[in-house]
DNA sequence: GTGATCACG
DNA sequence: ACGTACGTGATCACC
């Protein structure tokens, strides 16, 4: 029996407070019922339970939740319109055939414990769905707890608990009976808060463990003494943490099994206008009208087997030929399996998830196809294993075929690819059921349109380097960092108070519209633009008023320094990992370009053009006994400008000359190359970038501080000395209009839709696109081949160097000291010869000891 | 959540 | 006549 137990305060409350506001046409708020009904719909559908227990509070204080205490203000008013929802999802409920609870004196966390607790004793599953944690404690072989975050839905089990915490389940109430919980008013020991209680309990096992022997444990004496002067507290948290398992329930749990949706279900939510979720609903046929039914029968009958035995399901792949599975994880655990075992049947492991990954997955005996690899490329690495390259990522194949979503989803892939593509049966598989024919299409996409050597040579290998270069990470110098930011902050002050003293009056500096209000109104400067909601205080403004008032020079200099301040030592900080190594995400879908992103650290805009923001790639370093190989591209993208428009001036330009824009400036104003004033080089280099972002005069104009019609000459100057590149930009306007695209030399298209606009403003933009993307996304290609070639190079010869960051036409190696020489030569190697261009390919090579030296 | 600002290629 | 260089991510203020 598998029962599925619902925290209903919980998922009232997050939803009330996700779902800004709805109201039905006559004013009655829906938002929390609205949030409430979708989860509970998608939790039928992900866990297909026997039975659904939803357990309520009697007397719970719904406007009080800790969570959102952060709300103050509004909060009073809130809840009364959170109030008045409470008894419709209870209604929803009921109606739909679930089982609501509510017991006098007993709060929703028993209820949901005893189920538990029921589980446990009978060998049921049970799965609790609720917002927050206090239930974790619950969670054992039979139980899990499914909370939903702003991020997502994650599935806990023991192994996740293990994992997050380092603790088993149970010993979760220990931990509290420490820390305390002031939404639930438990006590705890004063003083002691998740952390230290975390790593008491990690090294003493229990509370009473603690109490009874001072010596089991290492900690400060100040928290010895705290504990032994609060025991009494401690023991009393003890008992109230513990969430009881005897509630009263009205009836045995046997009993509640899920009713078919009472005919009243329709009428109520179309009341409520939530007919969206009408469809979930098999009702029993009726009086109701059939006008609006969407017959549901004619899909493929699915079959899905839970925890089959490993080696049956081996024999059904082997038959199959190929393995087409999804994987979810948590904590880096594998968390849930689900297997494509025969063609219109899943199986799917949970509770053996870890065990079918090993033996199924990794072994890599039969082609692999799956939706985003990066993920199962992590749990292979912390598992000491490795993982072979996928024949198919479908998340790939997505973002290749349409570059410009939000978010990729087999869901949609289904819908794009595969519309008539329709199943019966538990619809929480039917993404893994459509694997195997996606994949089919998807080869057929990808060999139609010339993708396949852009999919299978540069994306489906390069998700292994990014999950590598994001296992190792880049190690940090903390001490370095935190003694920067203490320098800088005190600077930070100074500034501060002087800004005040000139303004004459204390105010947020970092609040534009008070800065803007300090500077145009009190001091009277001249405001220069405007953004959307006031006058700007951007740098280029502040810039244009130095001179005018000595405020402008120290309001520079604290944006300068509040930003390293924040972003670079604050926020950096934050993703330190106990070894003292940041590991940032490298996002492979997301930009349009083809182009790699960094997050969580961004390691890819880490400060460096100016000499005190330099100084902080002097904390990024290498590890004990390694050193530091960077490697940049020279141009890379006035290369590939050259290479794609064919053009003889520039080709010769890069082959005969070592400084490429006092080579344009010579060109375009025919001046000897030796004798080009360094203004001429400056805006020669200003029109190379414009040239390569998709150039206007007016722009231009701005960037050089000269007259539109100057820079206009300018750019005629370049597009006539230039005329192949002048052919290449109209020729790709000309093209993506008549296509909607652009693309790659490798065929990474780029859809534009507002090509033909008749509104100036979104054709100009997409005109310019046409003209930047091909030339961006061919260098991203470039040096994608470049990451996998230098990946590959060091693995087969066994090279302890890795791979570790990317910026663009940059990549860096930690490289082990009696390795470096070589791995120097191999990444020069690798990346100039990654492709074979009309110009050659230069890349600029050093070593050092941290980012700053490795630079050059 | 969106806009402004600023860090990088 | 129109609005203005291509591609990102993080932080802060404000609603």
């Amino acid at each position: 029996m598998k029962i599925l137990a619902i925290d209903y305060n919980s998922l009232m409350n997050r939803s009330f407070y996700a779902i800004r506001t709805l109201t039905t046409k006559e004013g009655v708020m829906t938002n929390a019922l609205f949030g409430f009904v979708k989860t509970y719909v998608k939790l039928l559908k992900t866990f297909d339970p026997d039975a659904v227990v939803v357990a309520y509070d009697m007397h719970a204080p719904t406007f009080r939740h800790k969570m959102y205490d952060a709300y103050k203000g509004t909060r009073s008013a809130m809840s009364d319109e959170l109030r008045v929802q409470m008894p419709l999802g209870r209604e929803f409920v009921t109606l739909a055939g679930g089982e609501v609870i509510g017991i006098e004196g007993y709060e929703a966390d028993d209820i949901l414990g005893t189920v538990a607790g029921i589980a446990d004793k009978e060998g049921y599953t049970c799965i609790i769905a609720t917002g927050d944690r206090d239930s974790f404690q619950l969670v054992s072989e039979n139980v899990s707890v499914n909370l939903s975050t702003n991020k997502g839905d994650i599935l806990y089990t023991p192994d996740t608990i293990r994992e997050q915490y380092g603790l088993e389940p149970l010993q979760l109430i220990e931990v509290k009976s420490l820390m305390g919980d002031t939404s639930d008013n438990i006590p705890g020991v004063k003083g002691i808060g998740e952390k230290t209680a975390m790593s008491l309990i990690q090294q003493a096992g229990s509370l009473q463990n603690i109490l009874d022997n001072p010596d089991c444990y290492t900690a400060p004496p100040r928290i010895k003494k705290l504990i032994d002067d609060h025991r009494e507290e401690a023991l009393m948290s003890r008992t109230l943490g513990e969430i009881c398992k005897s509630a009263p329930l009205p009836r045995p749990v046997e009993e509640m099994s899920l009713r078919a949706p009472d005919s009243a279900l329709k009428a109520f939510l179309t009341k409520y206008e939530l007919t969206s979720v009408m469809a979930s609903f098999e009702f029993a046929e009726s009086e109701a009208a059939p006008v609006e039914e969407t017959p549901k029968t004619g899909g493929i009958p699915l079959t899905v087997r839970e925890e089959p035995a490993l080696d049956e399901a081996e024999k059904a792949l082997e038959k199959l030929g190929r393995i087409a599975f999804l994987l979810e994880e948590a904590f880096g655990i594998p968390a849930k399996l689900s297997v494509l075992t025969g063609e219109n049947e899943v199986s799917v492991f949970v509770s053996t998830a870890k065990e079918a990954f090993e033996q199924l997955i990794l072994p890599g005996k039969l082609p692999l196809i799956t939706f985003d690899a990066k993920p199962v490329y992590h749990l292979a690495f912390r598992m000491g294993q490795t993982f072979p390259a996928p024949m198919e990522d479908l998340k790939l194949a997505a973002y290749l075929l349409s570059s410009s979503e939000k978010s990729y989803s087999l869901s949609e892939m289904r819908e794009n690819h595969l519309p008539s593509l329709q199943f019966d049966g538990n619809e929480a598989y039917f993404d893994t059921a459509a694997l195997g024919r996606l994949s089919d299409v998807i080869d057929s996409i990808m060999k139609e349109r010339g993708m396949d050597y852009l999919y299978r040579e540069i994306e489906i290998p390069l998700c292994e380097v990014l999950a590598s270069m994001e296992h190792e990470g880049f190690m940090v110098d903390e001490d370095g960092i935190i003694a920067f930011g203490e320098t800088l902050d005190r600077q930070i002050v100074t500034l501060k108070n002087e800004i005040t003293e000139l303004a004459g009056t204390d105010f947020n500096l970092n609040s534009t519209r008070d800065l803007a209000d300090v500077l145009f109104n009190r001091l009277g400067l001249p405001p220069k633009k405007k953004t959307k909601t006031g006058y700007s205080t951007d740098a280029e403004v502040l810039d244009s008023l130095r001179g005018l008032h000595p405020i402008i020079e120290k309001i520079l200099e604290y944006r300068q320094l509040s930003k390293l301040s924040s972003t670079y030592v604050t926020g950096l900080r934050k993703c330190i990992d106990s070894d003292r190594r940041v590991r940032s995400t490298f996002n492979q879908t997301e930009t349009r370009t083809g182009r790699i992103s960094s997050a969580e650290p961004n390691v890819q805009n880490i400060p460096v053009r100016t000499p005190l923001g330099a100084e902080m790639r002097k904390f990024f370093v290498a590890k004990e006994g390694y050193t530091l190989v960077d490697a940049d591209y020279s141009q890379i993208e006035l290369r590939i400008l050259a290479h794609i428009s064919e053009d003889k001036n520039m080709i010769k330009g890069f082959r005969d000359g070592a400084d490429i824009h006092r080579m344009t400036a010579s060109q375009v104003f025919g001046i000897p190359f030796d004798e080009v004033p360094a203004q001429m080089r400056s805006r020669a280099k200003a029109i190379n970038f414009g040239i390569v972002y998709g150039i206007s005069a007016f722009s231009l104009s701005q960037d050089i501080h000269t007259s539109v019609k100057e820079a206009k000459q300018y750019i005629e100057d370049y597009l006539r000395t230039y005329s192949g590149v002048d052919a290449y930009m109209k020729n790709s306007i000309a093209s993506a209009r008549e296509k909607g695209y652009v693309e790659t030399l490798f065929h990474r298209p780029r859809y534009l839709p507002d090509i033909a606009s008749k509104k100036p403003a979104l054709r100009g933009f997409s005109e310019r696109v046409a003209m930047n993307m091909p030339i961006q996304g061919t260098a991203a290609d470039v040096i994608k081949l470049a990451m996998n070639r230098v990946y590959r190079r060091l693995k087969e010869e066994g090279l302890r160097s890795k791979l570790i960051l990317q910026v663009h036409d940059e990549l860096m190696v930690e490289a082990a000291l009696d390795e470096a020489e070589k791995v120097k030569e191999i990444v020069r190697e690798e990346m100039e010869n990654a492709v074979s261009f009309s110009v050659k390919l230069e890349a600029d090579v050093h070593i050092g000891e941290n980012w700053y030296i490795a630079k050059g």
